[in-house]
DNA sequence: TTATATTATTAGGTGTGCTTAAATTTAAAT
DNA sequence: ATTTAAATTTAAGCACACCTAATAATATAA
């Protein structure tokens, strides 16, 4: 394989998958921004080389193989990530985009090699976790969506979703980032909007901001 | 422009025309390793776009656009050289690869960045002069190629070729690098080999490999 | 359960970047 | 100056990764 293309697909599929191991050809097209078509016509070509499991009409699984190559794809995105946000000084929501120009060049002996620099790290700058070169991916330390909180309680963030430049780029400057402990002071009914308070401000974001954010419950 | 290919074939044209500014069709199919007719092809392209100007069967130049576009090739690549030498540690006659598979990637931001990070370099891991973003290319100093010294003359290395792995494997292996003094002691009419002397150790090599070896001379 | 909307696939087509083989132009050698 | 060799271009074709429009299958709602 030698395509950026297929590369893509790839990881999609792995990042957006259900939890029946399942995606839609829908999603792969939105994600990637391109036709359905397309997409019909690329899933044949992963099928033929053996990438993944895929019958017209029925949902697509990665096969051993297809997984094997997603899951170092994603790899790679987040070793960048973290280089950029530690060696580099990029802000954490501005690291995505530039990941995924670099994901697909570098030679694997040169992401070893950073991540040795970075001394191995489990996460990347959004929470998301990093595979290993064997494979193995560290697991999430057990966490709710912020819309998720009953008024009061306060949960400390552990990743936050990265497919949207805006959205991160909007919560960034609302000062939330990992790590930052976040109180609900008061939910909406009519259009369940959150009064959130980070670092003793009060902010108020959308449950749509809410369910993107995801923390580890500390009980007040 | 979007596109991996041309920006090789600008580069290329950049880093091979003649002192007139000009390049045969035949060394950049030769140092793409590709068909004639193929570079035919793009030329007509690169044409159309106005990054060179090409009449058939005649020369082939850069247009300014081009010219630009090339530089700017050149200096992505020959940054990244420097970043995975000084700040990975990669090893100086292994860079070149490398910096190739990035050169197409990252943003001007992060080139610029880096290039910030390594503080303003002016030349690569190599000796090659690396254009800065307004397009100023570091002037070389004086020299000649080791091949050219007489007997008992001392250069200092200031530059090699990094077109040839192998051989930018087998100087390192030598010992030879930049700012590295060589002695020339003895010249070999009947093949134009030479022995000369590195870090106090006699070696012979070949008048090919001198000739891509450039040296500032000390008088003995 | 049938109509309707959604989702997916096929058909036909495009630009890119390459290939080999044949034809043409230019350069070199006698 | 003519032949020969080398370089270049044309011709025809292929795989890729996309597109739009039309068709088919599936899911949802009346």
């Amino acid at each position: 394989m030698q395509n950026i293309s297929k590369e893509d697909y790839l990881g999609i599929i792995y990042k957006y998958k259900d939890d029946r191991g399942e995606i839609k050809p829908n999603l792969i097209a939105d994600k990637l921004k391109i036709s359905g078509a397309a997409v019909t016509d690329m899933l044949r070509k992963l099928s033929r080389d053996g990438h993944i499991i895929y019958e017209k009409y029925k949902g697509v699984r990665l096969t051993e193989s297809g997984e094997s190559y997603a899951k170092n794809m994603v790899r790679r995105h987040r070793i960048w990530e973290v280089f950029l946000n530690q060696i580099v000084g990029m802000p954490w929501d501005k690291v995505h985009d530039e990941a995924h120009n670099l994901e697909h060049s570098a030679s694997d002996e040169l992401i070893n090699r950073l991540e040795e620099m970075l001394e191995y790290p489990e996460y990347d700058p959004h929470g998301d976790p990093i595979p290993s070169k064997e494979g193995k991916v560290p697991k999430l330390r057990k966490h709710v969506q912020l819309s998720e909180l009953k008024q009061g309680q306060v949960g400390m963030v552990i990743r936050v979703n990265d497919f949207d430049h805006q959205f991160l780029s909007y919560i960034s400057q609302l000062g939330i980032k990992l790590m930052e402990p976040i109180l609900v002071k008061e939910k909406r009914k009519f259009d369940k909007s959150l009064r959130i308070i980070v670092k003793g401000k009060p902010i108020n974001i959308s449950n749509k901001i809410a369910e993107n954010i995801f923390v580890e419950i500390n009980k007040n």
